[in-house]
DNA sequence: ACCGTAACACTAACCGTTAGGGTTTCGGAA
DNA sequence: TTCCGAAACCCTAACGGTTAGTGTTACGGT
């Protein structure tokens, strides 16, 4: 499938790390705000135009971990076992997800996230994107009878899950209590 | 309830009217991207930073019409008649909402802000924040024994709903769609 | 050995936004 | 009526993210 890459993707992927790795650090170290993105750059010894030719904005630095998010979300509908419900599939990754970033390692970064106004509008203009591909998912599935706007509401619906969940006391409560109510959703959607 | 307000005070409404039109109609004419605050503020004759203490941002400016979105939702419900049940009220206004922003009057406003990245995600950030306004109004609501996720799930819900069907071929058709699947969700909800 | 081009660097700006500091003009208290 | 405080406004200068323009290097395929 993929051929040993030559040195000069892998001196592409090494910059590119390089760039990721020295803004997280720099940022936890100093805070979201304060460290500009010139900053960042001469630390890890690019220019700056490089750097965004890597990253399309400074917010996008910090996601850099949670690249799969969506091809994860995607993937639990379109790979699930042939029998298996649409909507518990989805509960399961969500579940996945919503521990997985609430895990105590994962804690200081979330704890910048969530300081910094920025970054939590980034994110939720992300969460969006994502909505959009796993709603395309979602209609795409054959044996799937619904409607093209109910598609897109339980994508959505499912999105706000995990942002919740994620806010929530008790995030894996607040999954299944929010999956409770998607599925009563889901099975009322017109088909 | 209101006195007649002083000269400054008028001074000042006509101050910020005078740039809201005044960016709404360059907006329009050039394009919002191609209009930068400088030339809003040159063309109202007012100092930027004038145009900054009456105005928060520039997208700011395109939503100045859009100001009583957010007490309308809330409204829906604390202001509803004490027999009324929650979702209907949540729906009818939703309705209300989405036809307004649909009718024909509105459709170049709605198509810049379709057109530009930042005004989409501006828009967005800023219903999550009425989501937030939302789920506090329904919490409150005495005799409504459900848990504060529910309530904060119904509000997200809700303002899904909007945007979901404001962009849909069949706005109205959509409201009804998705307000069903909600209404099926709000009464699993537990209490 | 050579050429095309991908990756990177440097400079100089653009644009939204804010701080600092000054001037006018209104509203209310003396 | 007079005067003071403050609100509204102006100007200048900057900050920080982002991009265009233009080279330079070094890799990969011919």
């Amino acid at each position: 499938m993929t051929a040993p890459p030559g040195r000069r993707e892998r001196k592409k992927a090494a910059t590119r790390q390089k760039i990721a790795d020295t803004a997280l650090r720099l940022f936890l170290e100093r805070g979201y705000d304060a460290v500009g993105i010139r900053d960042v750059a001469a630390e890890a010894d690019v220019a700056v135009t490089t750097l965004f030719s890597h990253f399309p904005s400074k917010e996008a630095l910090v996601f850099e971990q949670d690249r799969d998010f969506e091809q994860r979300l995607t993937r639990a509908v379109t790979g699930r076992a042939p029998d298996e419900p649409l909507v518990p599939a989805l509960r399961r990754e969500v579940l996945a997800l919503v521990r997985h970033c609430t895990a105590d390692s994962a804690a200081p970064i979330w704890h910048m996230i969530d300081s910094s106004a920025a970054l939590r509008e980034y994110e939720e203009s992300m969460r969006l994107r994502h909505a959009e591909s796993l709603a395309a998912a979602i209609d795409a599935d054959a044996g799937l009878p619904q409607t093209t706007t109910a598609c897109r509401t339980l994508a959505r619906f499912a999105i706000d899950a995990y942002a919740l969940a994620r806010e929530a006391a008790d995030p894996e409560a607040a999954v299944d209590e929010i999956f409770g109510m998607i599925e009563a959703a889901w099975e009322t959607a017109p088909r």
